[in-house]
DNA sequence: GAATTGTGAGCGCTCACAATT
DNA sequence: GAATTGTGAGCGCTCACAATT
């Protein structure tokens, strides 16, 4: 009757080993001050009974559950497939792990589970903190999360970045960077291909051309800045456009835009990196072909998941920001001394 | 000073309001028996505090989280850009929307995470349920998930189904049609291409497929059965090793694999449909664009997903197995009347 | 008497403190 | 007196029942 394991209870176990409840909790809870005969004696009864103790009422007392959760808003799911979730969960995963934090993904469609999934989040007693991703699809989410005082580290720049702890990545100096590194090749038409500057990493990708640009000691010329959305399409667009002012070298924000340039340039008999010398920024695992042979500037995906899960574990209370350094990636297409080949 | 969010209670919210707690919990709970003037007056509260229910108490007393958890195996995380597993978790979203629950993806890493996490999901006061698909890196946590007797539904068919709740599609009828298909077309050479039969699903299609040939009075010849890794490139070394023996037709267990076979086919210039028709089987939106042309048997995995959250809220107590019918869907690859192309 | 509200108990833990060795 | 154990209280809810209109 009572052997059912569901009945199974911290009082239960301590009868079974003739202890009181609160020894039980010491030895699942590793205090000190048991004698080792007793943890033996009580462990025995939990390995053989198979006792866990009851979440809810662990949460409700110790005001911790143990649960850090990424936000994922999908109103589509292509987010899916999208490689920077995978690497991003991957560190967030690894971080979780090693602050013995348990890891849930929680799929949010903004308007359905505006009832009940968003409360829930919010509420006490469910997850210890959230991990969000900005971008437009969040920015509502993430200013309800604040308004609640939620524990939440946001990855990335939302337009809206008041009072929030946030792991970034080094954007304007990663591009900066890249642009140094076309100068340093002898290129003297760098042009810029990102997306439209309500992105924010976009903006922040694009001032750090122009930093490349000014210490390098070349001038900024607007008209080979060009923005489109960010696809591969808008790349190709993008370059494209860039082709009549017959530049020599790009940096191009994305990765997945990059890939939509070289593809324009192939389409134009346009050699790369002979004619143009390209430089993206992303570098994520598993891209594309023509992405694994870009040179690019990569940024940390999932050290970002582990710093965001640390920040979570942090007392914070005050606004931080942490950025990760990004590391510029020699590929094919920006032919330093290799036989360059059109890709 | 108590003005503090963290600090809301029913308690607190009810002398605010100037009723019981139980008054606010018949207010939050939908209850009858609470006056319109008074639920208005607790509404307002509860509004203008931003008050929300602490979940852990909730799930202490109540027995229930409201959470549902889909468990995800990830040794390596290729399954993250799974086709099959997006269009689950779509479907599970789903059905947790419909029913009111909150849906997390539990993304599980077998060595590591089984001193945390799977205690964690185990547990009381966790999880009202877990949704598990079948495969070889789930079975040991099947096993330990069935031995806790946690509410656990499996989607699809593990080695070892004794006492498990599942969903599974029509693997063995399914496989059948298209086999009836292809000689419906006068093929009378069909070949199966399929996985190695550990695999429960391709030894079901396999059934299938002497089931179809069977019906169709066509004699089964076993040297036209090849079966090798679920992968396009298993399909490719199948597909040729196949051709010695001359098939006019094939059914390819797996989307994946025909995708390989197809390729095996142009490669040795054999005509498709003309030479060989093929059939595959899975129907993944979003598959690659040689997997749309595909004529395939496509399982609703979508529906699936929210079979498997509706069976997990029944009050099932036995083992007990839902198999949805799938369906034929004509593409290039078996040209009925179409002028076929090679793909 | 039916509709409406409040009181008491208890869910299964953790923690402070008292009591024991 | 230090190490070890047990007792009481309480976390914030929901539910049964009693008390009120």
């Amino acid at each position: 009757m009572t052997d059912d394991p569901e009945d199974l209870t911290l009082e239960r176990i301590g009868r079974l080993a003739g202890v009181s409840r609160s020894t039980v909790s010491r030895v699942l809870n590793d205090h000190r001050h048991v004698r080792p005969e007793v943890r033996a004696r009580v462990e025995a009864v939990i390995d053989q009974t198979g006792y866990l103790p009851n979440q809810a009422a662990r949460a409700l007392v110790s005001n911790r559950t143990g649960l850090i959760g990424l936000v994922m808003p999908t109103d589509a799911d292509e987010l899916f497939g999208d490689p920077y979730y995978s690497a991003l969960v991957h560190g967030i995963h690894e971080g979780c792990a090693d602050s013995g934090s348990v890891f849930a993904i929680f799929p949010v469609d903004a308007p359905r589970d505006q009832t009940v999934v968003l409360p829930t989040l919010v509420a006490q007693g469910f997850v210890d903190g959230v991990i969000v991703t900005a971008g437009p699809r969040s920015d509502r989410l993430i200013g309800a999360l604040r308004d609640r005082r939620k524990r939440m580290v946001v990855v990335g720049h939302p337009a809206d970045d008041d009072g929030l702890v946030r792991v970034d990545v080094e954007n304007r100096a990663g591009s900066a960077a890249a642009v140094e590194h076309l100068v340093g090749l002898g290129r003297r038409r760098i042009g810029f291909i990102g997306p439209p500057t309500d992105f924010v990493f976009g903006a922040e990708r694009l001032a750090g051309y122009r930093d490349g640009l000014a210490s390098g000691g070349r001038r900024v010329d607007d008209r080979l800045v060009r923005l489109d959305e960010p696809t591969a399409e808008g790349g190709f667009r993008a370059a494209e456009a860039l082709l009549a002012w017959h530049p020599d070298g790009v940096h191009v924000a994305t990765d997945t835009m990059a890939e939509g340039a070289l593809r324009a340039f192939a389409h134009h008999d346009v050699r790369v990196p002979e004619e143009v010398a390209v430089v993206g920024f992303d570098g994520l695992p598993g891209g594309s072909l023509s992405q694994q042979l870009l040179t690019t500037v990569v940024q940390p995906v999932a050290e970002v998941g582990r710093t965001a899960v640390r920040l979570l574990g942090d007392d914070h209370v005050d606004a931080r920001v942490v950025a990760l350094p990004t590391t510029l990636r020699i590929g094919a297409t920006c032919g330093s001394g290799l036989a360059g080949r059109s890709t």
